[in-house]
DNA sequence: TAATTAAGTAGTAATCATTACTAGTTAGAA
DNA sequence: TTCTAACTAGTAATGATTACTACTTAATTA
């Protein structure tokens, strides 16, 4: 993998970022320092990231992937907007082996309602 | 929500296989019973069923989405072919409540090389 | 048990996140 | 400095999912 102005861009928006953008979010944040840099390259790139284990991917329930920082910690999210929360304190006991399948990753999600969403019921 | 003979069949699908089938393969499962079922019932449905939290969406990695009945179980998803692995003795302590977020499920995903893609290496 | 109607359906068109393609560019090895 | 495989911008294509429309039905109520 070479190392270009486009991918470092890239990555480091992700790294220095705590909002879990989606690839138009990362697109916009990187055509700030790279105003012509294209959404295919974006994609691309993220898509780069993520098989090389440099950073995550999370589902969050709309028809949109979100982009996440590597670092050791879990998601809440709320199933009715979608917010996502970073979890740091579940304790559990990782494993690197499931029945001779290689484990490499884990993802931890607990779904539900977040504390805004309840007070609106 | 009305039971209707489209949604029971969809329900039954996901309730009795145990392939992790994506909106396509659910539907092509329908058809066998209701030859005129329509794909956009399939997923409309799918969507409404997961709403109502009769059962569950999993994220293989790919750009679809895979639906899965509601069981106590994890899964292994290999990132090399997308092969979805049930997993039922993972043990931990799942809790009702993290920081006022009310959590109502918990979606646990161990990523890696599964067996047969280890040993193509 | 018929009338009513909100919810559901089939079929098709539209959406839009993502991927593919093309012609030109560049990182980095030799 | 070549050389070239990997990369990029820009645009077109793909395809999973959703929206729409006219018709149908589950199930409530009188």
């Amino acid at each position: 993998m070479k190392s270009t102005k486009q991918r470092n861009i890239i990555l480091d928006i992700i790294n220095n970022n705590y909002e879990h953008l989606d690839a138009y979010g990362v697109y916009d944040e990187a055509r700030k320092k790279l105003p012509n840099i294209s959404l295919g390259t974006v994609y691309r790139n993220l898509k780069a990231l993520e098989d090389a284990n440099l950073i995550d991917v999370v589902f969050d329930g709309t028809d949109k992937l979100r982009y996440d920082r590597k670092s050791y910690h879990q998601h809440f999210i709320c199933t009715r907007c979608h917010k996502i929360i970073d979890i740091y304190d579940l304790g559990f006991d990782k494993i690197n082996t499931y029945k001779n399948n290689k484990v490499m990753n884990y993802k931890i999600v607990l779904e539900g309602i977040c504390e805004e969403c309840q007070k609106e019921e």
